[in-house]
DNA sequence: CCATTGGCCACAAACGTGTGCAGACGAGGG
DNA sequence: CCCTCGTCTGCACACGTTTGTGGCCAATGG
């Protein structure tokens, strides 16, 4: 049917080993061996077949990818710094879009996963359950995770806390003292409490800069920016509840925020201060100030961290050890900041009732 | 190591043979039997392994999907779609991010994908060279494209002249006769000439109603908002160049001709009618008055369009005859349109040279 | 000259599953 | 009672590759 190694063999005059370790460049073969079957493979259109080659050599050379949601930019971004890098390896990606029905996602966990179809796993935004972990362990696969720390597997995320108190410091920095936080629902179990972090570092930066803070300096949001927008016209429509700085959770929120200060007449950064997170591809364009984390980095960065466990061409072969016990392997990733022209000092005025 | 089939059949004291007929579902196999096979089977955690499988049967239950960009709503959007239907109908997706790089182009192209590791091919906004399509044809394997014709294979997309027409005719039909089009360069190859249909599309409506098309009513712009947004200040900051409305090849152009809009003082719909293509999320809530198009039901429909092909539980197994020649096999989307608040009759005025 | 070594290559045994073939068994009809 | 037929199961082969083992040969050292 299809031309298998025999066909080149034949072709080159040698035997299907000699073959197999020309192409694949293991054990010892003459040069002028090695190109006359390189020259038969071509002239026959010869590939190997991945599935004879899996059966015997127990590896796949593709790793699994799960997500939550590909359809935004955080998301998005991953996936094709995971791709990018994973393709660059010469692996193959594999994608699982894990959707919130619960039934589809148990299904891939048992059904698909460990189907032997994948050689490691990397897993974005993905609370695991202890017993998946434990059944994901037990596979011996290499595992990463993006997005917060999993017992006994390496993970990686930016410090949350961190980016949400330095976005604070800076508000408080420039001479600010009424501000508020407009975030994501800090009772989300989901994606590692990231809103309640974030909802931290905002309190923790102000109760150590000696500023009050209640209730109404918090408020939720949908994750996008219809949301940011709507939450903006909401505070910011109150005259009595106006801050003089937001800190938003996301520069999506962030964006809709100013286009609902623009709406408003509120001047930005004249009348109110606005500084988000993400670094969004749109961002630049709002002049907004934000902390800026790289999530196609950070894909880059979880397959780096799965390839280092497979037993690569120049691998130490230390891996397989199934890591260090449940310590935690997680890395924080340094947020840096990016200042705009969204973000100044606050207008120096008696407080006027307008309108 | 591993559980292998054998293991299963010792423990329900049946041959291996019955095992796989028994979890395969096909052929004879007692009721009784079938039981004790899959208990024991789930007792010891047994999972086939898709390697051997795949070598015996020849198909490998996963479909490569061909993407030149993964962070943008309309490609994002494809893939959740096509994820969606190929894993409800058993199929695993591997992710092919085929950047601008010729290199890594060619390498998918010979290396990744004919090497037996896909049973189907989906490939989106791909424009594939002759030889290329001629060398996938000879696979066998099905394949299905998305945004354009390619000759012999199944393919799908909106209309993208009647779209452009549909939009312009909106605006005529509203009483504009001033009216421009900002879109992608026309000279792009790439994208099968998106961008010179839908161009076409408005030189078509706008000569079938009488009006005047010269080079002036046409702007290229980079293809999101920000894009939109330097040239609609590009444009509308011109008062002699001003039309009193835009047809935006995208609505991320729209959004951003909005934006620049707002800026400049020009109310929309008051001075300035703003008709997009797409029906983007944010689409809404600019009150964006666009041609609609889903990316995600194109993706599925793209998925069906390759298991169709494939000789699936119910396949009547007609395809592999390799398609009927050369004839286009293209599947136009009917576009509708959505009304919204962008877009109004003209405001009747004297012309008066503003300011 | 012989022993040894190392490069090079062929033989054949797996890898784990699907499936054609044949055999066994019971029921039903002649 | 025998034959047929349908249901059920086991045997054994094939799928296409990787890789351990061993044999051959030339080069090198004694």
């Amino acid at each position: 049917m299809v031309t298998g190694i025999e066909d080149v063999a034949h072709r080159a005059g040698v035997s299907n080993a000699t073959v197999s370790r020309a192409l694949s460049g293991r054990g010892y073969v003459a040069e002028v061996t090695r190109l006359r079957v390189v020259e038969a493979a071509s002239a026959l259109g010869y590939v190997v077949s991945s599935s004879a080659s899996s059966l015997v050599t127990g590896r796949t050379n593709n790793v699994g990818v799960l997500m939550p949601v590909i359809n935004q930019w955080f998301f998005a971004s991953i996936l094709e710094g995971v791709e990018t890098a994973l393709l660059s390896a010469g692996y193959d990606v594999m994608l699982y879009n894990l959707t919130k029905s619960e039934q589809a996602r148990s299904r891939v966990f048992e059904y698909f996963l460990v189907r032997k179809r994948v050689d490691a796993i990397i897993a974005v935004t993905l609370e695991i359950t202890p017993a998946e972990s434990h059944s994901l362990l037990a596979l011996g696969k290499p595992i990463a995770g993006i997005g917060g720390a999993l017992p006994g597997i390496p993970t990686l995320s930016i410090d949350d806390v961190a980016a949400g108190r330095l976005a604070t410091e800076h508000l408080i920095a420039l001479g600010h003292t009424n501000i508020m936080h407009v975030g994501g629902d800090p009772d989300e179990v989901r994606s590692f409490q990231m809103h309640a972090k974030r909802l931290r570092g905002f309190v923790t930066a102000m109760s150590a800069a000696g500023l009050p803070f209640h209730q109404d300096h918090y408020e939720v949001a949908q994750f996008d920016i219809p949301g940011g927008y709507a939450a903006g016209r909401q505070i910011l429509g109150d005259p009595r509840r106006r801050p003089s700085a937001i800190f938003a959770a996301a520069d999506e929120l962030a964006i809709g925020i100013i286009l609902a200060a623009r709406e408003l007449g509120i001047a930005v950064p004249g009348d109110l201060s606005v500084i988000g997170v993400d670094d969004h591809p749109l961002a630049a364009m709002f002049g907004l100030t934000s902390i800026v984390q790289r999530p196609d980095e950070q894909g880059a960065a979880a397959a780096a961290l799965v390839l280092a466990q497979l037993p690569g061409p120049a691998g130490v072969g230390s891996g397989s050890g199934s890591g260090s016990g449940s310590g935690s392997m997680h890395t924080m990733i340094p947020a840096d900041i990016v200042v705009r022209t969204s973000t100044s000092a606050p207008r120096q005025r008696i407080f006027s009732t307008t309108g």
